[in-house]
DNA sequence: ACCTTAACCAATTGTTGATTGGTTCTGCAA
DNA sequence: TTGCAGAACCAATCAACAATTGGTTAAGGT
């Protein structure tokens, strides 16, 4: 009787005694053991149970938790530069970045137009190509930190940083070209103009625009970009 | 003569003469020191120079590095977490799930669309609050995959993960309520319905009402959850 | 045939000591 | 007094090793 499914009903006992909350440790399997007065492998076979469950979770060095298993943390930048490709960054930054704007044209401040302003005249007045993409990041991070959403400005910050990440490969061949009579100038202004407009709308179809241009010049070889 | 400005233009020597790539360490100040024949104090000095001109960046623990230093990797989910509170992170949801479902309506494989189904019907199963939560993340997460682009997917993660820190402290009152005529059933319903009918409008309005709804109970004090 | 016990394995964590840039103090010399 | 070299100290970081922990296997007993 009490040996056939013993343990796993002395581990429910145990577990329903102290509520533990989610993503809580219970003590190593060798301690249970004494514990509950069962054996190991008795007592794997309830973890193991409850494990299918997905009432609990194990993980070797680390130890066995309540809950459901955490999904693999892709937070870290390289490991997801590592599983994507320009397509899908530029994709993404196509869908995410217009809502940013949209969001920067209605809690934009003064000094965050300001801002923008200014990284536009310094984009016209750079000498070098990596001036302006100084100048052209700069820029877009302003209007994410227009939109004065912390959890936004990190997910653009994110995306950023894949996109960088994945085309490090090809940074040499456009070394120092002067970017005169760029397309961005004319776009990265109807977006700020839309912006302090107060124009959502506008303010994510210029961001849109802008960047579905620099996805053509991107697939096409000629060398310009944002 | 050696003296005024001797430890800078020795140190550009030594670094003319091996040609250190960028991202590259230099042997620590007291090696450098011996090599160039120089005082620490001197060539700190020389040091600061190169530093402000951008030429390299120093950091404590670390070692001193040829090049410009590495932008801050904002992508650390705890320091978002800290900066950051509940209503940013909904409004954060509000705004990138939408998207994330209008992606899944065009992507969805028929795989994705099974798999939301099972999510649907073992929430309706859950037994426990924990078991329903861990099902309507399972389903969340789900369409973010249906959406099959991996950086929409590892945005998402992030913005889950900065949710789930968010909120880290109360998990403790709502402990194990059956979660009964849940206004989520009908609505994950429609969500999913949409996507497999490739309603693009359809599952992103279905998502923002959703998640409409999580919100006012967030704010509301009545013990209901998404 | 099954279980218990013990030992071993690999992944992870914790700890300790060394390394390194940054700072302060002392002594000496101009 | 001023300035600088030298040493000592500090805090952040890294590297190496020991301890912990879930997973697995083998020996021995009932």
């Amino acid at each position: 009787m009490d040996q056939g499914q013993g343990a796993l009903t002395q581990l429910r006992a145990y577990l329903a005694q102290r509520d533990l909350p989610t993503n809580s440790r219970l003590p190593p399997e060798r301690e249970l053991c004494d514990i509950l007065g069962v054996s190991r492998g008795e007592l794997r076979k309830a973890l193991a149970v409850m494990e299918s469950n997905g009432e609990l979770w194990r993980h070797v060095g680390k130890g066995t938790f309540i809950g459901a298993r955490p999904t693999k943390e892709y937070s870290d930048v390289a490991a997801i530069a590592a599983l994507t490709n320009p397509r899908e960054v530029m994709q993404a930054r196509l869908l995410v970045e217009p809502l940013i704007a949209r969001e920067a044209a209605l809690n934009a401040t003064a000094g965050d137009i300001a801002e923008l302003k200014q990284c536009m005249t310094a984009s016209r007045q750079a000498q070098t190509w990596r001036q302006y993409e100084n100048c052209d990041n700069r820029l877009h991070r302003a209007v994410a930190e227009a939109a004065h959403n912390t959890v936004l400005l990190a997910l653009f910050d994110t995306l950023n940083a894949v996109r960088r990440a994945v085309v490090w490969g090809r940074l040499r061949e456009k070394a120092d070209r002067p970017p005169t009579d760029h397309h961005s100038f004319v776009e990265h202004e109807a977006l700020v103009r839309a912006i302090e407009e107060r124009d959502m709308d506008g303010a994510s179809q210029s961001m849109l625009r802008h960047l579905s241009h620099v996805q053509g010049n991107l697939l096409a070889p000629r060398a310009a970009a944002e």
